[in-house]
DNA sequence: CTACCTGCAAACTTTTTGCAGCCCA
DNA sequence: TGGGCTGCAAAAAGTTTGCAGGTAG
């Protein structure tokens, strides 16, 4: 979905706990999952409601999809640019603190003849306990 | 899918010409951008089979699986690591000719207790014909 | 020959959408 | 009050899978 600019949005219940539950989550939940978790505070809610307001809370800025494996997205309450390291061997998420390289956006932007304007960096491998399960 | 030791794959025409295809080209096309294309040589493919193939092919290292918006992948016959760059505006997706920072993995290693093996980096922004287009 | 592979079609998963009524600003 | 928003359910889009016959090695 692309922002619309003549659209007014405004601020239910429903996207209110929806972004809550964003915010105050370290991990980097499927749709479905935050579905889950909304129903705890809203039972009735659907979740198709759920799907509109990411979609909505995405083209604000307010949210980050990601996007692992085929078929389905994750969402990620912090919007602010950060990078990622994904597990391969149990699929945990962590933010990495590393300080963002804007110098590469301009890198790229000059040699490939483009307007870069952001970028995206996740790295894969084994993370710490992994690693401690299997040399032990 | 996971690859399985225990199966010792075939070559047939139709794994033949879909490889060919990914090969061939330097765009990151769809599933079914691979389908049609393939369907030129062998009419009656089904798509299930340019699915099953597709699969088989990246668990043998052969392809790369790339994931963006939600909903399906992309498939990219270069299996080297290499960057990209997908426009905002088309949807279109470069490589990116930049030399490939190893360091970087090693700068995580170290950060954040975790082995970092490999990592993915992905360029956004407006590609130089969406570019022309606004300002014409 | 015997696994593995194919085409077909149905099933599955994730996400979107049409509708009638509701509610925030 | 009116333009968005909701729940519901059906539909869409992408991908997988069961089956019976076909084929590579």
């Amino acid at each position: 979905m692309k922002p619309d600019q003549s659209i007014r949005y405004r601020m239910t219940k429903q996207k209110r706990v929806i972004l809550d539950v964003l915010k105050a989550t370290k991990t980097h939940p499927t749709a479905d999952w935050v579905y889950e978790k909304v129903k705890k505070k809203i039972p009735n809610i659907s979740l198709g409601t759920v799907y509109r307001n990411l979609n909505i809370l995405k083209s604000q800025g307010e949210i980050i999809e990601l996007c692992y494996g085929k078929g389905f997205s994750r969402y990620d309450g912090n919007a602010s640019e950060h990078y990622h390291f994904t597990c391969d061997s149990c699929g945990k998420v962590l933010d990495v603190e590393t300080p963002v390289a804007t110098g590469l956006d301009e890198e790229v932007t000059r040699m490939m003849g483009v307007k870069v304007e952001r970028h995206r960096l996740e790295f894969y491998g084994t993370c710490g306990d992994c690693s401690a399960v299997h040399s032990a």
